[in-house]
RNA sequence: UGGUCCAUGGUGUAACUGGCAACACGUCUGAUUUUGGUUCAGAAGAGUCCAGGUUCGAGCCCUGGUGGACCAACCA
């Protein structure tokens, strides 16, 4: 067991206290239950994680169970890709299950509920049934075809199963409550017919189990505990209870449903329609698409295992909504990479550099360290010659202060090589720079230990021999969308927020002749660019790189105006993505902080108190005056709130002239100044 | 208009039966650095949606508001 200084999450602690009331830690069971029609993205690898992860804490069993109830929507190709998907982030499940196992076991409880008039055929329309099923604010009636006997239920059942109806035609449903304040609990239905080959039982069956029918089921069938879902699903415990509760034998284990918040990442979607979508109409190049948030696309892109465990143990389990910060899961995937990633060079946008002064014809070979984070990680050869590739943008003829590469008459080193120091330069009749021409310090070569190698320049670059260089395609990847939530607004569809460039393909890179072996599963992290991996397009011969992520880059951060976030929050306009907040509202919870504030602070506080009092009424304001003494803050906003009012002809009260008495009294003095101006 | 759930720095999570609000990401300094990376040292940023109550004491408990999410597929 863990520590028990390590913080748990509300699920833990539901666990913790069974465990505490004497359930037995041996009847722990977790179950991952993932619906094989679509792929694995992000959010489910936080249920992933969160499950068996619980397995491996508690040293329970985690099975991996297909929901496949729908033989319309599901595939074998999702069940392939999602066992590879959780085996790939290093999960192993104890068994692998189908609701689709126990269709028979299914079938012959339904039986049962028909016999104690608990279920009925119906054979409405589904406008009908939707009709009769009422709205959430009124209840709904009953079916005609509620109250048929046990036999004729029994009869037309059996007809439904033999294939003797048409698809839709018919339907079973629990008998439950249609006035329930719980739309699931109005009759939901149990079974429909579906003439559909089921990818694993074929033809066998012609009626298909609902969800809420069968997940449940599942779960006392394989004795899971705790059945953990997202919260969407938290309206269907009600009924998950109530199945439970009519075939339920106290002798065996009885799981329990509870619900956690799904996990949302800025700037993309996570839902399966949503990434379907994006697949079928070619916004993306398919599933795993390194731009997608799928599993799939993330392993593409270079991500690895430990990082999306990592991202989802950082990230943790609660009840509340949110959108995760994409720089978070970048963090953890750099924080990976950089202490395994192998260090290589490569450019991705080249100008020509001669070195004048090294022979022509000439070449050596040079040491380059694999990664300075791990000791023993060992060196490779890199060749160096007299004309090389740098990157375009690490050359300014004139440099400002701040500008530590490369310039005329300035000097840099060449990563593991010499130090340079550029001289002229050579232009096309545009201007455009053809050539830099250098000179290097002979003495200078790196790990020669002379004084010259070990003298201090300001910058260091990288570089690729242009006659020892290979070229390779270099894909890299921007955000999908340019919102931050896409599919979070009511007036637009998510696809009006797609990036035009998320891509950038950069067909003719020169990478370093080492990368022409490089292998898929290794990951690269090229000098000062980023960490890069081998995409499944590359041929021998035509390698393709995926830029997984950037290095963190505080120099390309000054160039940007970013609008700086740490400022403490700007009383003035709180409108933000919340919706319109009622003034008054806004007006208290600025005036609780008026005491703490002052100077600039507390007249920018105050003057948006008077602004925002513009739009309230006395109704409103007149219960504040209750406020108790020690809030004075609060009690200074309604001051000044009232200020506006008299101003635009409130008339005077006994209430207002009270209130106004009381901040003349009180000892706080701005209170008492507001007050003052009032009299 | 009904039911259910949620509300803690910019973001994501903590705070065990009430006890001076913590961690991570992000942001900003400075040092080190043959990657403007890493590492190291440090800083700013919330008084916990609002109000009332209980209490010596409330982010945690009670009441009433406000805001957001979910619920009416023969989907899961």
């Amino acid at each position: 067991m863990k520590e028990s200084t390590e913080s748990l999450n509300f699920i833990e602690h539901i666990i913790e206290e069974d465990l505490a009331n004497g359930f037995a830690k041996d009847n722990l069971r977790f179950r991952f239950p993932p619906e094989p029609n679509g792929y694995l993205h992000i959010g489910h690898a936080a249920s992933i994680c969160l499950n068996f992860g619980l397995g491996e804490k508690y040293n329970a069993p985690v099975n991996l169970r297909f929901d496949d109830t729908n033989p319309a929507k599901e595939e074998q190709e999702y069940v392939d890709a999602i066992k590879r998907d959780i085996a790939w982030l290093g999960f192993k499940w104890a068994k692998e299950c189908y609701s689709s196992d126990y269709f028979q076991q299914l079938y012959d409880w339904a039986i049962q509920l028909i016999k104690e008039g608990k279920a009925y055929v119906d054979q409405q329309s589904s406008e009908q049934i939707a009709a009769q099923k009422g709205t959430p604010t009124s209840p709904g009636s009953p079916s005609p075809y509620r109250d048929r006997s046990v036999e004729e239920n029994l009869d037309l059942f059996e007809k439904m199963k033999n294939g003797e109806f048409e698809a839709g035609s018919y339907l079973l449903r629990a008998k439950i409550d249609m006035a329930s304040p719980n739309m699931h609990m109005r009759d939901p239905i149990l079974y429909r017919i579906i003439n559909k080959a089921h990818h694993r039982t074929g033809t066998e069956w012609c009626i298909y189990p609902m969800y809420d029918w069968a997940h449940g089921q599942s779960d006392y069938v394989e004795q899971v505990s705790h059945s953990l879902c997202t919260l969407e699903f938290k309206a269907h415990r009600e009924l998950y209870d109530w199945y439970l509760d009519q075939i339920y034998d106290s002798k065996l284990l009885r799981p329990k449903q509870r619900e956690f918040a799904r996990r949302n990442l800025s700037f993309t979607v996570m839902s399966k329609r949503k990434l379907l979508e994006l697949v079928q109409k070619k916004i993306v190049a398919g599933w795993d698409d390194p731009r997608m948030p799928t599993i799939s696309g993330l392993r593409r892109r270079g991500y690895t295992p430990d990082s999306i465990r990592k991202f989802s143990d950082v990230a943790g389990i609660s009840k509340r909504d949110n959108v995760t910060e994409v720089s978070l899961l970048e963090f953890c995937i750099r924080e990976d990479l950089n202490k395994t990633a192998t260090r290589v060079m490569g450019v991705l946008n080249p100008v020509k550099l001669i070195i004048t002064n090294y022979p022509e014809g000439k070449s050596e070979i040079l040491e380059m360290e694999n990664n300075p984070e791990l000791p023993n990680s060992g060196t490779h050869e890199v060749p160096f010659s007299r004309e090389l590739y740098i990157e375009r943008e690490d050359f300014k003829e004139e440099a400002g202060k701040k500008f530590f590469r490369l310039s005329l008459g300035n000097e840099v080193r060449l990563k593991s090589a010499y130090i340079i120091k550029a001289e002229s330069v050579k232009k096309d009749e545009n201007g455009n720079i053809l050539e830099i021409h250098c000179t290097y310090d002979a003495d200078s070569r790196s790990g020669s230990g002379t004084e010259a190698s070990q003298r201090k320049v300001k910058g260091t670059l990288h570089w690729v021999s242009i006659a020892h260089a290979i070229k390779a395609e270099v894909r890299e990847y921007d955000r999908l969308f340019l919102d931050e939530a896409p599919d979070s607004h009511e007036d637009k569809n998510f696809l009006d927020f797609v990036n035009p460039d998320s891509l950038k393909i950069i067909k003719e890179a020169y990478l370093e002749p080492y990368l022409a072996n490089a292998s898929m599963d290794e990951k690269f992290q090229f000098q000062r660019l980023g960490y890069f991996s081998l995409d499944p397009d590359s041929k021998s011969d035509a390698l393709v790189f995926n830029k997984t992520v950037g290095l963190k880059d505080t120099w390309a951060k000054q160039n940007i105006e970013n609008p700086p976030q740490n400022q403490p929050k700007q009383p003035q306009t709180q409108t933000s993505n919340q919706g319109k907040r009622k003034a008054l509202n806004e007006i208290q919870q600025i005036s609780k902080k008026l005491t703490n504030f002052s100077g600039e602070k507390l007249n920018g506080a105050m003057s948006s108190i008077l602004e925002l009092a513009e739009e309230v009424s006395y109704e409103e304001l007149s219960p504040l005056f209750n406020t108790a003494a020690k809030k004075v803050g609060t009690r200074i906003g309604v001051m000044l709130t009232l200020s506006v009012l008299l101003n635009k002809g409130q008339e005077r009260n006994a209430e207002i002239d009270a209130f106004i008495q009381s901040g003349l009294e009180d000892e706080h003095e701005i209170l008492k100044a507001e007050a003052q101006k009032l009299v």
